[in-house]
DNA sequence: CCCCCCCC
C-alpha cells in the first residue's frame, strides 16, 4: 500500500474534450477512449498515480516478473498498467511516481472487475514506447469514486472502492499468522462517516496490511481519504482491506472541497461523536466491560452438548482491552515441557503437537499421543491478573504471548528455574511482566471446571502499548467530557 | 503472462 499525505497540487481546469479522441498532431488520445479494439496503435498521456513493487512470480511457462502502476490523465479516467518481464528491467527505475509520460506499445484488454478498478488494463512488454513528457497541470492526481459506509455496507464484497470519512479509532498493530504460516503486520482503523443516519452505526474496518501498520506516525483522528481497499466481509459486515495499490491520505488531496471536511466535522458533532460499536476488532474494552459482555456466553453443555437453541449467547467472545499486568502465578513454574513432533493439523498442514510430555527416565519424553522424545521443548503457559482502572481479570496465556512477557524463550526460563544457583537471576526475569501495559487481545469461553461453570480468558495476541498515542486520545476524551459538561450548563 | 491481497 502506498500512504501520500501530501498530493500533487493542480490547476481545476478541465481537459477540453474529455473522453473523446483526440485529433491533435501527437496523436494522443484519452485514456477514456482506449478499449481493445485500439490494437497496439494509440498513444496516451498521463500521470502516474501508484506504482507497486517488482513482483516475482512462477506459472506454467516458468519464472516471471511484473509490476504495476495506475495512469490518470484526467478527472476519473484511469487506467491500470502491467509491466512483464524485460519491460520490467526497462521500465521500473524510469517510472517515476506522479510523474507525466507518454506511453504508447502496450495493448489493452478489458479489466476484470474482482481485482482491477479501471474498465481497461494494459500490459507492456519490450515493445513499450513510454517517453517523459513535461508535467501538465491539466492532468491531476488520483481522482476518487468516493463511495459511502453506507452503500459499501449495501453493496457487494470483493470489489475495489474509494472512501472518505474520519478516523474514530486506531487500533494498535498486530502479527497476524497467514493460513501459510507467514506473520504479516495489520493495523485496524475505524472510519466513520454520516451515511448510515440513525440506523446504523457509520462505522466501518478498514484493515492496512503489511509494513504500512507498523508505522505509527499517523493521525488517530480527523479525515482520512482512500483510493482502491478492497470489500471485504466478516461476521456479516463489510470491511475494508488495504491491496497493493491501495492509497491513503490524512490530508485533504485536491480533488475533494474544502468544504467536505467542514461538513462532516459538523455532521460528527451533531451525531454527537458516535464511539464506535463494541467487537471484535473495534474500540478497546474496558475489564468492566469484558466482564459484562461475557455474561452473555453460553455454556458448552447448554441442551445437552447437542442442538442450536438461537436464544442462547455466543460459544465465544473476543475483546481487545488495554491493561497493566499486576500478577503473574509462579507458584508452579510457568511454562511446560511440550511435545514437538510435527502431528497433521486436519487441514492438510503440519503443526506442532505442543502436548505436555511426562519424564520417563533418562533422556525419554512421551505426551499422551505416545510421541517420545529426548529433551522437551518448554512452552509458556501462565496465569496472569491485568487490571484497569474499572477492575481485573485474570488471564490465560500461552507461548507468544509469555516471551512478550518475559522477553525470552520459555526453555530459557526453564533452565534459570533448575538452576539453584541462579536463582537471583531468576527472580529478575519472574519479574518482568510486573506494570507491563500492554494491548491485548483475549478470546473468552465459558467452561465448567468441578462442577463449576466459569469463564476462561485467554491472551491470544499483546501488542506494546503507544503511550503517546493513548495520553492523545484520553486527553481529547477529557477535553470532550469538559465542554459536553460546560455545554450543559451544569 | 499476474490475479496472492491475508486474521478473527
Amino acid at each position: 500500500m502506498q500512504q501520500s499525505g501530501m498530493q500533487r497540487q493542480a490547476p481545476s481546469p478541465m481537459k477540453p474534450e474529455r473522453g473523446t479522441p483526440s485529433r491533435a498532431p501527437s496523436g494522443i488520445i484519452d485514456i477514456a477512449g482506449l478499449s481493445p479494439y485500439n490494437g497496439k496503435r494509440w498513444m496516451i498521456k498521463g500521470r502516474i498515480v501508484t506504482k507497486s513493487d517488482v513482483r516475482t512470480f512462477n506459472s506454467a511457462r516458468g519464472p516471471g516478473q511484473l509490476f504495476k502502476i495506475d495512469i490518470t490523465d484526467g478527472p476519473g479516467s484511469e487506467i491500470a498498467a502491467t509491466f512483464f518481464g524485460g519491460a520490467v528491467d526497462q521500465f521500473y527505475d524510469f517510472l517515476k511516481l506522479h510523474q507525466v509520460y507518454t506511453f504508447a506499445g502496450g495493448s489493452v484488454k478489458a479489466g476484470n472487475p474482482k481485482w482491477d478498478r479501471t474498465p481497461h488494463v494494459i500490459t507492456f512488454d519490450q515493445g513499450a514506447n513510454i517517453q517523459a513528457a513535461e508535467d501538465d497541470s491539466n492532468i491531476p492526481g488520483l481522482a476518487y469514486q468516493f463511495k459511502t459506509v453506507a452503500q459499501i455496507m449495501e453493496g457487494p464484497k470483493d470489489i475495489t472502492v474509494d472512501l472518505r470519512g474520519l478516523i474514530s479509532d486506531v487500533r494498535p498493530c498486530t502479527q497476524i499468522t497467514m493460513k501459510d504460516g507467514r506473520a504479516r503486520p495489520k493495523r485496524s482503523l475505524l472510519i466513520w462517516d454520516p451515511s448510515m443516519g440513525q440506523a446504523g452505526s457509520g462505522h466501518i474496518e478498514f484493515t492496512i496490511w503489511g509494513p504500512q501498520a507498523e508505522k505509527e506516525d499517523y493521525p488517530t483522528e480527523g479525515p482520512i481519504f482512500i483510493k482502491g481497499a478492497r470489500v471485504g466481509e466478516f461476521n456479516n459486515t463489510k470491511s475494508l482491506n488495504s491491496v497493493g495499490n491501495t492509497v491513503v491520505a490524512y490530508e485533504r488531496p485536491p480533488a475533494v472541497e474544502p468544504a467536505w471536511v467542514e461538513e462532516i466535522l459538523a455532521a460528527w458533532n451533531n451525531a454527537g461523536k458516535p464511539a464506535p460499536p463494541r467487537g471484535a476488532s473495534a474500540r478497546s474494552a474496558t475489564i468492566q466491560e469484558l466482564h459484562n459482555e461475557n455474561m452473555r456466553l453460553s455454556s458448552p453443555m447448554e441442551n445437552g452438548g447437542g442442538g442450536f437453541d438461537p436464544n442462547s449467547g455466543p460459544t465465544a467472545l473476543r475483546h481487545a482491552l488495554v491493561g497493566t499486568v499486576t500478577t503473574v502465578y509462579t507458584e508452579r513454574p510457568p511454562y511446560y515441557p511440550a511435545c514437538s513432533q510435527m502431528v497433521d493439523d486436519g487441514k492438510g498442514k503440519q503443526r506442532a503437537c505442543n502436548k505436555k510430555l511426562s519424564d520417563e527416565g533418562v533422556d525419554c519424553w512421551r505426551c499422551a499421543s505416545g510421541h517420545t522424545c529426548q529433551r522437551p521443548q518448554y512452552r509458556y503457559l501462565l496465569r496472569a491478573r491485568l487490571a484497569d482502572h474499572t477492575g481485573m481479570v485474570e488471564v490465560s496465556s500461552f507461548d507468544e504471548a509469555g516471551r512478550l512477557l518475559f522477553g525470552c524463550e520459555a526453555n530459557d526460563l526453564a533452565a534459570l528455574w533448575d538452576d539453584e544457583n541462579r536463582n537471583e537471576e531468576l527472580q529478575q526475569v519472574l519479574k518482568r511482566p510486573y506494570w507491563k501495559r500492554c494491548n491485548f487481545s483475549v478470546r473468552s469461553q465459558k467452561e465448567v471446571w468441578q462442577d463449576e461453570e466459569r469463564v476462561k480468558v485467554s491472551v491470544t495476541d499483546i501488542a506494546s502499548e503507544n503511550m503517546v498515542r493513548d495520553g492523545k486520545k484520553k486527553l481529547s476524551e477529557i477535553l470532550t467530557a469538559l465542554s459536553e459538561g460546560s455545554a450543559g450548563g451544569a
